[in-house]
DNA sequence: GCGAATGTAGAATGATTATTCTACATCGTC
DNA sequence: GACGATGTAGAATAATCATTCTACATTCGC
């Protein structure tokens, strides 16, 4: 990936968190992504194309953001990871996830359902095989993605009562 | 709410459900509310609007569908409560919850934010004191959130976890 | 049976949009 | 220093869309 690939791929992202993907128009998307409208067309030859390449950057930030130098006990790791869910609301996705968010603009867009389900996929995949509870992907799904949908309704309480829940697996 | 209310609220409320919020035309929603452009714009004078009637008459389908003879002995609610979120799953809701997906189309929209979290503090309130768990409401909010968000990926055997989890409650 | 209210059908309007195209600038390489 | 690749800036195109408006039908209380 070029850099300018990434610098599209980036501001693309973080437009998208912001605005949501039903409302921004391609020019401002291109303001966004800090290139030309001719430029933007050469790497993403259509607005779905935009809103394909925003996910898979923020695919890749977010696994980073989550497992990156986590704790080596494995029983302090889903509270660790809590946090990590936690830190990644307040700073980057108040408004929940931005997959959902995306097939939920456009419900009969395969590919876009796809993506949802393998970055969710590898993202308990990973979480169980580091917390060292192999099987155990629904529950820790579970918690997460109740995390991250209660989180903006009751705040850092949340954070609490999600950790609880995870002490039981 | 007069007959023709109900059936614009009601044919609106099924084609946003089945077709998302960004893609539908007006002229879409008129066939879908079953009434002409005419009395469609009477009754919901703008698009936003016809958002609005959409999830209010949601919000009542799912408090009755949730909440309608319920189990008596508290202990058992819980679980009645999950089933209830799994059923409403498997035929109403098979992209997930409605008023996360207006709100993701439109994230700047206010009324919608206010309507989202009216919608889930009635829930929580309501599931909480009929569990007779008052206090609990982010314990509860945050399973049944999970189980809506994760039954699409995991289908029926996240409805067994779910319960594992409510019963440390 | 008449008139006011309320409905249907769909054309007109005015804006907005995604996408393509034209013209020009910059830059590293031979 | 010329050239091919790659970039910027933004106008042109063609379609779509939300909203309003016109003309006519139906219903129902009186």
């Amino acid at each position: 990936m070029s850099e300018i690939q990434e610098k599209i791929a980036s501001g693309l992202e973080r437009h998208f968190a912001e605005r949501g993907f039903a409302e921004p128009s391609v020019p401002e998307l291109r303001d966004a992504a800090g290139v030309s409208l001719r430029t933007l067309y050469k790497y993403t030859p259509s607005r779905s194309e935009m809103v394909y390449a925003a996910l898979e950057h923020r695919h890749r930030r977010y696994l980073e953001e989550l497992f990156a130098d986590l704790p080596t006990e494995q029983q302090k790791v889903p509270a660790a990871l809590i946090d990590r869910v936690a830190g990644w609301m307040r700073t980057q996705a108040s408004h929940g996830c931005l997959f959902h968010a995306a097939v939920a603009a456009a419900p009969e867009d395969a590919r876009l359902m796809a993506l949802l389900k393998d970055h969710k996929a590898q993202v308990a995949e990973r979480a169980a095989a580091v917390a060292g509870i192999p099987g155990r992907e629904i529950e820790l799904t579970l918690i997460l993605e109740g995390l991250t949908q209660t989180f903006p309704l009751y705040g850092e309480a949340t954070v609490i009562r999600a950790k609880q829940l995870a002490a039981t697996l």
